[in-house]
DNA sequence: TAACTATACTACTTTTTAGTAAGTTATTGC
DNA sequence: GCAATAACTTACTAAAAAGTAGTATAGTTA
């Protein structure tokens, strides 16, 4: 079965729809932060997904990553752009969440 | 590492944050469908996976399965109260994925 | 009586995702 | 000269998601 973008939304869900992805987004909306702080506020995400998930971030142009040359290393994410274009949906989803799980 | 939830977000996101969830209530937004039609406006996925997500959608409460006991089956999807409480955020999340593509 | 129908289930395999634990780096502070 | 630091990176394993192919159903139509 190929992998086939079918209608926008499918394509939505290809770049954002994973488990962690949203999460980091997320918390990157009130502004940059630093990688250990980024991932303190993302409990359960192991160190291993928190890097390969900002990287694909990365990748796809939704964030961007700042490395500053010093030792101990100093890493800092803040949304592109494009990802701040999901803003809104993403903070719908939190609201959702929010009124949803009282139920 | 445990599987909690830490947020409203993050919460939503356990409850449609898959490949195909979104995009089969998305296809319900218009009204109740019968089994194989909804299926063929989703293509790429497969019989089982199919079965699969409707099944978890309904015992998540986000869709409701109407049997009708005939030969050959008949089985119909239509969105709950709780999966249509979505219908912004699904329908933004396929207008972000419209202008973000063209890019 | 044999094929066809729409829907789902099952066993099995492959692929993808995620977790664990250890190692790397170059400077600072003791 | 040795530990602590922040942010990875790697090798390995475990778990979850997804795909393939086959089976069941019981009426209708050819």
């Amino acid at each position: 079965m190929k992998k086939e973008i079918h209608c926008p939304l499918h394509y939505a869900m290809n770049l954002i729809g994973t488990k962690w992805k949203p999460l980091i987004l997320f918390h990157l909306l009130d502004g940059e932060l630093r990688s250990g702080m980024l991932q303190k506020k993302i409990p359960g995400i192991s160190n291993k997904m928190f890097t390969q998930t900002v990287r694909e971030l990365e990748k796809d142009g939704l964030l961007s990553r700042k490395v500053y040359p010093v030792v101990p290393p100093k890493v800092e994410y803040k949304l592109s752009d494009r990802g701040r274009s999901l803003e809104t949906i993403l903070r719908s989803l939190d609201q959702w969440g929010l009124h949803d799980c009282e139920k």
